[in-house]
RNA sequence: GCGCCCGUAGCUCAGCAGGAUAGAGCAUCAGAUUCCUAAUCUGGGGGCCAUGGGUUCGAAUCCCGUCGGGCGCACCA
């Protein structure tokens, strides 16, 4: 396991708990208090000091005390922890520390010794994460539709890594269904059009993208005309194999684009041959939680007028909240989507302690469901449910002109992931993504984004750490070196960089646990702000420039410091599948 | 009709599991380059945090209602 470094803000929470024990030992407060929602974190104003604590105002109720009291008696303790200079109750009882310098040099050296490894942490205690992303249908390239969750997804999985988490990166392949039906009949006959035949307009109902017309060049030169006039029956198994191998060449090479590079590849198709949907259901049948009922009608606006009830095999997830229960099979005796997924979660269960899915918001829908099965399935027999998160990224909605753009495979219309990293590279569409909560809608226009791709944050980000090379580059034109033993030298506003840098192991593990990557990519604008404007302070002040070639040894101190200043907004951009440039 | 998500500056969005005077970018106005990259910085104007209640020391944040927008409500995937 490699060495996380300390995180200063667990280093004084901790001295926080030290100090209340001392306070229960001393008897001027009462033990088994709930500490839970004491945080430490920094203030808001930084004018208040470098580290807050709202200790005093939580337990104040449950000790029958006020918070100020309290407070007072908490500042005197924490005014012996280590590293602290002053401990002042503020407003209603915040207890703000402000720490000694050394405490901060000290931080700066541990970036410099943790390096790549700075914002490590071992929260997640190696625990095994499965992360499922992405897993479009085989049918075609990845559209712009589905970028975003296979960012955040991405993302999200190298948080859980930084945050010590051993992560499966897992993609799962909808195979089995009638959609590869309709797939293969359209490679089908693009394979008759190689041959020769002109088959006209793409008959509605099949695929009519280009992306299929070399996939039945390549079957025409692997089969000649055999398959020509042959019943469907005849080709179809094996169509369809080699369609969706084609298919997931295309898009493994379309996430690639965007660095997107997965683990597991599951396929549903495989998962039915070895039967683990049957072996599902009669587990599931034997604890009663599957029985044959009948489905209820559609709840929709518009009654279907041709319904009718039909009995089919129903697992009861309305045990477990789901407003009605939902049907494994379909009445031909195949496996409905959910019935295979059900299974399909019950074998990913085995291979991790969590998993978490990544859904787009049209499957919103079948959340309840899917949960339903995973807590029935994995936590029957006294065992407790293997946790199980679902996060639902929330549609993009392609504009084209401040129009909306209706986007599907069948009608051929759409903005594929792969125009649009050519058009403004990947980088650029990574941190679009990256920079607003998920959950929440984005319009995401074509032309918009590549005229505005100037303006993108990203640049903002790298260019912080492309100042900071340059100016590592410069120091050595002038044959000097970062260099640690000089650091004293480094005054109250370069130590403020310090602690900006130092929130960086804080945002990962709040980032992580709260399963939200971009908290990383608005600390990092931050960190960059807070770096481009001290460079210009050095602007009016030329003895504030990091070189100042007349005093060599306080110029190794600043490049010492800038030098871990790039290697924070490295490592932050490492998480979020981003480069760090050298220069722009 | 039901379920889930969202509503914060003119626009695009943050707001760190309830904290102190709600913040950025774009746009707008006024400034800063003999200087390590101005793809940068400094300052001004701009807010009933959709709305009405509730919970408590304290609410943009949690709960309920209303309004507005999105997604879904199949034996599809």
């Amino acid at each position: 396991m490699t060495h996380t470094p300390a995180n200063l803000f667990a280093t004084y929470t901790g001295h926080i708990a030290a100090a209340l024990d001392r306070l229960e030992a001393a008897g001027s407060l009462p033990g088994g208090l709930n500490r839970a929602n004491i945080t430490c974190e920094p203030p808001r104003d930084p004018a208040h000091g470098d580290l807050s604590t709202n200790a005093a105002m939580v337990l104040a109720k449950p000790a029958g005390t006020n918070p100020r009291a309290l407070a007072e008696m908490l500042a005197v303790e924490l005014r012996a922890a280590p590293g602290v200079e002053a401990a002042e109750v503020a407003g209603p009882g915040f207890i703000n520390l402000r720490l000694v310098d050394a405490a901060w040099r000290d931080e700066l050296r541990a970036i410099a010794e943790a390096g790549d490894a700075y914002g490590r942490s071992d929260m997640g205690a190696g625990t095994t994460v499965n992360v499922e992303y992405v897993s479009t249908n085989p049918t075609g390239p990845i559209h712009m539709g589905h970028c975003r969750g296979a960012v955040v997804g991405d993302a999200l999985a190298s948080l859980l890594e930084a945050a010590g988490h051993t992560v499966i990166r897992e993609y799962y392949v909808n195979d089995a269904g009638g959609q590869v039906d309709v797939l293969a009949r359209s490679v089908h006959l693009r394979y008759r059009e190689a041959l020769g035949e002109d088959v006209g307009e793409v008959p509605e109902g099949l695929y009519p993208g280009d992306y299929l017309v070399p996939v039945g060049q390549a079957l025409a030169q692997l089969y000649g005309d055999r398959f020509v006039s042959l019943p469907e029956a005849e080709w179809l198994g094996d169509f369809r194999k080699a369609s969706v191998a084609a298919m997931m060449k295309i898009i493994r090479h379309d996430l690639s684009l965007l660095g997107i590079k997965h683990d597991v590849f599951a396929s549903e198709a495989e998962l039915q041959a070895a039967g683990k949907p049957d072996a599902a259901e009669a587990w599931l049948r034997a604890h009663d939680l599957v029985y044959d009922g009948v489905l209820e009608a559609p709840k929709g606006k518009t009654p279907d007028e041709d319904w009718e009830p039909v009995i089919l095999p129903l697992f009861r997830s309305t045990k477990f909240g789901d407003d009605q229960d939902r049907p494994i099979r379909k009445s031909d005796g195949s496996w409905t989507y959910f019935g295979a997924d059900l299974a399909y979660h019950f074998q990913k269960a085995q291979s991790a302690d969590a998993l978490v899915d990544i859904w787009g918001a049209d499957h919103a829908g079948t959340v309840k469901r899917i949960r339903a099965a995973v807590a029935a399935l994995t936590g029957a027999d006294g065992h407790t449910a293997k946790p199980f998160e679902i996060k639902i990224v929330q549609m993009v909605q392609l504009m084209r002109n401040g129009e909306p753009v209706k986007m599907s495979k069948r009608s051929g219309n759409f903005v594929t992931l792969a125009d649009v990293v050519e058009e403004v590279g990947k980088n650029v569409v990574r941190f679009t993504m990256l920079t607003r909560k998920p959950e929440a809608q984005m319009d995401f226009d074509f032309a918009k984004v590549v005229e505005a791709s100037k303006d993108n944050p990203v640049f903002y980000v790298q260019y912080c750490h492309a100042r900071v090379r340059s100016t590592l580059r410069k120091g050595a034109v002038e044959g000097i070196m970062p260099d640690v033993s000089a650091i004293d030298r480094l005054e109250t506003d370069e130590l403020a960089l310090v602690k900006l840098a130092a929130q960086f192991p804080r945002v990962v593990e709040s980032a992580a646990a709260a399963r939200e990557p971009h908290r990383v990519a608005f600390f990092l604008y931050d960190l960059a702000a807070g770096f481009h404007a001290h460079w210009n302070v050095g602007n009016d002040s030329p003895g504030k420039r990091f070189i100042v070639t007349q005093d060599r040894q306080l110029t190794a101190a600043r490049l010492f410091l800038v030098s871990q200043i790039g290697q924070v907004i490295r490592n932050g951009l490492a998480i979020l599948g981003v480069e760090a440039a050298e220069e722009l």
